[in-house]
DNA sequence: CACAGTCCTGGCACTCAGTGACACCAGAAG
DNA sequence: CTTCTGGTGTCACTGAGTGCCAGGACTGTG
């Protein structure tokens, strides 16, 4: 290990982060010529070949490290995944099934923000290669396929079979929302607040379904009305005497 | 045309439907060939070669009619697009654009349930196959592409960034449950009912972003509150005195 | 009838992604 | 010194996907 090869990296350990690289070393500096060369000349340009011996290794063990030549700009997904996983189980007992996967992507978005350099220079690249954006949309999926397993097994069992889809979808939203202006304003935004803003919008909603004792459907009433001081006083009192919380 | 060959297929007209396949019969002869190779022998084990002679067609014709291999199974989904497009396109001028995305999207649903023997069968290959799940959540997240691209050109100026995007994944949430539990359930359920209590639910959230007027963000107030007599006839008596809607 | 144009097709030939099998070499442990 | 183990390189092979060209069917035009 430690090679001495500083030639074609700025130093030996890369450019990226330190949190998730430390694990695999090899594995970033593969995937950081790759995407080097990808930007420099163009995805269906380089091969395979030419990506493994500017990163001096061979061809096979690129395809160790990676499953594809469309995997090599997300060598960051499979950790986390993992970090979202344990996020999930980790979750205390008693927990709101849907706060569970709200903090979760919470972890997930600051995992996210930790590779600033990574995901925005990625950026660049599934822009313009479709492929890539293929690729994108697929490691995606996975994410919420875990958050809605999770909310399928704990979401309470009166629910309608559409509900652990929507909530899914719906902080996915939030999350692609966030990721998506910090990423295309180039790092500018607040992402994080803006995904609790996002948050914030869902638990008006999510009170609705979460609140009401499990048997016999929702035991709440969701109401929607043109803004007025009459309406918000009506709201307001409505909701102190009856539902103190 | 009006090939003489009916060898392979019981009939000269394949086993699907009439509507989309009437376009192009060498297309979804092809896609049946390969679906049927494809549960028999599984999809590793056969080769694009062995597809294009059980079809009676060159290799190379193949490879005119798809993408690539992972389609075969999907011929339906380039017309389905164009017809989701045309919905959204043909959407009356003062409609409301989340009505317009639910109008598309049942008719996105009703062309699905028009080739039930195509997608049940495909259910059973994309459970088995990752590579074909993977390209079935590539060619779904086209849909949603363009309902989210259609709301973000449509909805209110005022709309917070993530509000599209919301609609557009639980919408497609809705969407997904239905098409998923009828395909589960081997096509015993009632999908468009199933879709249409999804959207009766959406409804209930939507107005609130809907109604109010563009300038200085939304105009409406969100209430959730517990389910009572006394509230409902609060909430009654401010609609109907301020938007008779 | 002759001829040009178009569309669909088949037939190469080629690049390259991806995989399996085996050999090699480091270091750790006995 | 031997043995095991984990990471690596080398080689050979299959098969997906593409570019190019040639041929046949059909159409319209002179």
């Amino acid at each position: 290990m430690t090679p001495r090869t500083v030639g074609l990296l700025g130093s030996d350990r890369g450019t990226w982060g330190t949190p998730v690289m430390a694990a695999d070393r090899t594995k970033y500096r593969i995937a950081e010529t790759a995407m080097r060369l990808f930007l420099e000349q163009g995805y269906e340009n380089v091969t395979v070949e030419a990506v493994a011996s500017a990163s001096e290794v061979s061809r096979r063990t690129v395809f160790r490290y990676f499953g594809g030549k469309d995997e090599l700009p997300f060598p960051d997904h499979s950790g986390r995944l993992e970090l979202l996983r344990s996020a999930l189980d980790g979750a205390a007992p008693g927990t709101d099934p849907v706060e569970a996967v709200i903090a979760a992507t919470r972890v997930s978005l600051r995992d996210f923000l930790s590779h600033p350099e990574l995901v925005l220079r990625r950026y660049q690249l599934t822009r313009l290669v479709p492929e890539l954006r293929t690729r994108e949309v697929v490691e995606h999926e996975r994410y919420v396929v875990v958050t809605r397993a999770y909310l399928r097994a704990n979401l309470p069992d009166g629910s309608p079979p559409y509900l652990h889809m929507a909530w899914a979808q719906l902080i996915d939203a939030m999350h692609r929302a966030a990721l998506g202006d910090w990423v295309r304003s180039g790092g500018a935004t607040d992402a994080e607040a803006d995904l609790e803003a996002g948050f914030a919008w869902i638990r008006r909603l999510v009170r609705t379904e979460a609140g009401g004792a499990g048997a016999g459907g929702p035991a709440s009433l969701l109401a929607v009305l043109p803004d007025s001081p009459e309406a918000r006083a009506a709201l307001a009192s409505l909701r102190d005497a009856s539902h103190p919380l």
